[in-house]
DNA sequence: CGGTTTCTTCACCACTAGATCACGAGTTTG
DNA sequence: CAAACTCGTGATCTAGTGGTGAAGAAACCG
């Protein structure tokens, strides 16, 4: 076997304010220490973080992690990000990474829970 | 590559937590007490514990340690990670080392048994 | 050999995750 | 203000996953 059991594979680790996610792996870091995420939690995390900073439709999201297109009335999307929110929150309580924009979608950025968000959102 | 460790080599030794651990010598000590360890158990805890840290799946474990491939439904790997667990938590009952990630795999990480953080409260 | 330990596999069951539904809060419109 | 939407999220149902005791088979060992 090779002398480096720490091999030189290439691991793709995405970065997210506290938060550092090993989509190869399904791990997912919050000040290093491990998230407990289901599959689907997962992957939505890793298709949100992905394109941080953008406004993703639920269509996209969906796509990306059920593979499928998403059907009228389908919530799937929202009761996941849900569920997301609620782990990213108890893991990091001071930020928020997830925020709603309605009638658009979702946009990932991590940003300190302080400032309130108000205002028309820009469109 | 290494030379055979007989002589000047450094005897090959992991550390996690109060665990000690030579591969080499199919030894595993805890807080320096020895562990009875069966060969499968023993090389599962160090395969494990070669990835501390990351999540690995139950094919790489079982490749690591059976040297062939995982059949479906051979819930081998998922025996001896129980086998090991009682022997650890014997061993030390203050820590878990041994984290299922359901779908995912087993992440190997030694971790107070103190701190209680769970994704959302149980319903 | 006979007793003991280890490995493999099976079976049962608790628990988890996924899909949906349902209710309600917050917004937008007219 | 009321109707129509958009979202958040607890609850429910079901299928699937994982934990683990136990039975046999195989390997060990004095």
């Amino acid at each position: 076997m090779a002398a480096t059991p720490t091999s030189d594979a290439p691991v793709e680790t995405l970065h997210a304010g506290e938060l550092e996610i090993r989509p190869d792996q399904g791990l997912a870091l919050a000040r290093g220490r491990a998230l407990t995420l289901s599959v689907r939690e997962f992957e939505l995390l890793v298709a949100m973080a992905r394109r941080q900073g953008a406004i993703v439709k639920r269509e996209d999201l969906y796509r990306s992690v059920w593979g499928t297109e998403l059907r009228a009335r389908d919530r799937s999307v929202d009761v996941y990000v849900s569920k997301l929110r609620s782990k990213l929150e108890a893991a990091l309580p001071d930020r928020q990474f997830i925020h709603t924009h309605p009638g658009f979608g979702y946009r990932f950025q991590p940003q300190p829970s302080q400032d309130v968000y108000m205002g028309a959102p820009a469109h």
